[in-house]
DNA sequence: TCTGGGGTCCTTTTCCTT
DNA sequence: TCTGAAGGAAAAGGACCC
């Protein structure tokens, strides 16, 4: 009988390190990475093909200092962090904290190919993979042959090995009984390093940690908590289920009395299907509906080719479209409209989305605009599917005689 | 002078139908 | 024709995650 063993595997400060491995020379300097907007792949000499990356003059990398505009840290290097910048802090902020700090632009093509390549050699070893978004992955080690040795010890420690002779990056790995345990154990030991938690070791090593650190216990949750004096996981787990059901809700309030008390049998899935697709950009600068009408209308139609392009290549259509405004002082509000058929044109798209936006307030300036397709289904399966068009006009007229 | 972008899931509200 | 209840689907909002 084997015993059930998750494992989470977190790489260790990924965009930072894919970064390093390609600019070796800015090892050990304040490395800041965000933005990602034009304007720093503009300021920077990088797309210089003619000599190796490698070759780069650390003096040639374009500073935080000189920056202007939006963006925030998508994260920073540690000695980057120890001038007090880190993930979600405004770029001018940041500047002013370590104007210094070298700035790079945000590369996903490269985050996306390191990717591929470290769960590849992760599924060679183990096949059951769960991704987790580009930097982490959920692995079930229960029926992999060594997968119960030492709790998990061995094999989590032959997968880093691979992929660090792969990659040359290191990663995390907690293994536990099921996912929700996992994913706090890999949080254990960092960075390159391997925790095993087993059943009996919940009151002593869950229990005295902060609520905070379940995986779906956000701020607002926490201050809801910390409100009623529950602060730690043990805290939590003595709190009456029914109590909790009617704080949070019946379902959340399960689920917390049920994290809280390490159970968690969602299995790890392998595979699963879009369940939409959305562009949004915000603005450098703050638009006025009407005052900037013009340039909005041309954004709003850029987005809406972008998602139809992101649809046509990924080979979807969906039926549900809408829009999402920021407005200036951060408040959101999204509008949303089903269409009788699927779609993935661009055409369509825009004006079913022009309609949702016509219902949204438009009167406080904007910051940001998104356009969201959502209800997808793979484009194969909705070819099948009988059309609105197909049926033929009387049979509606059967269908609805009064109309 | 702040605060990105792309998702999922859950809850509440609203609207439609019976 | 009006009213109210009930239930479902769609819309809207919000929390959370990477």
């Amino acid at each position: 009988m084997s015993l059930r063993r998750i494992a989470h595997l977190d790489m260790d400060a990924f965009y930072a390190s894919v970064e390093l491995l390609r600019y070796p020379q800015l090892k050990g300097l304040p490395v800041v990475i965000g933005g990602g907007r034009r304007k720093i792949d503009e300021d920077l000499m990088l797309g210089d093909t003619s000599r190796a990356l490698h070759d780069i003059a650390v003096s040639e990398f374009p500073l935080l200092r000189d920056y202007t505009g939006r963006g925030v840290i998508t994260t920073a290097t540690y000695a980057a962090r120890q001038f007090g910048v880190g993930s979600a802090m405004g770029l001018m902020k940041a500047a002013k904290l370590c104007p210094q700090a070298v700035l790079l632009p945000v590369d996903f093509a490269q985050y996306r190919h390191y990717s591929q390549r470290f769960k590849s050699i992760i599924t060679d070893i183990a096949p059951l993979m769960e991704n987790r978004g580009v930097d982490e992955v959920y692995i079930d080690f229960t029926e992999v042959p060594g997968g119960q040795r030492e709790g998990g010890r061995v094999l989590a420690r032959l997968i880093q090995k691979a992929i660090f002779e792969d990659t040359g990056l290191t990663c995390s790995v907690g293994v536990a009984p099921n996912k929700l345990l996992a994913k706090m154990a890999s949080e254990f030991n960092k960075p390159n390093g391997i925790s095993i938690v087993l059943d009996e070791d919940l009151q002593p090593l869950i229990w005295p940690l902060a609520c905070r650190k379940i995986n779906g216990i956000g701020p607002k949750a926490d201050e809801k908590l910390q409100k009623h004096g529950i602060q730690t996981i043990g805290q939590l787990a003595q709190a009456e289920p029914l109590w909790l059901k009617e704080v949070f809700g019946s379902k959340t309030g399960a689920w917390l009395h049920d994290a809280a008390w390490g159970r968690d049998s969602r299995p790890v899935v392998t595979e699963s299907e879009p369940i939409s697709m959305s562009r949004e950009t915000t603005f450098e600068r703050d638009l006025d509906a009407v005052r900037d009408r013009a340039e909005l209308g041309t954004i709003f139609t850029r987005l809406c080719e972008q998602v139809a392009a992101d649809l046509q290549r990924k080979g979807y259509v969906g039926k549900t479209i809408g829009v999402k405004l920021r407005y200036a002082d951060f408040q959101i509000a999204t509008r949303d409209h089903t269409l009788d058929h699927y779609t993935a044109q661009a055409q369509e798209i825009r004006q079913a989305a022009g309609q949702s936006l016509k219902r949204a307030p438009l009167q406080k300036r904007l910051r940001l605009l998104g356009v969201r397709v959502g209800s997808l289904l793979p484009a194969e399966q909705a070819k099948l599917l009988p059309s609105d068009k197909e049926i033929p006009d009387d049979r509606n007229a059967l269908l609805f005689p009064d109309d």
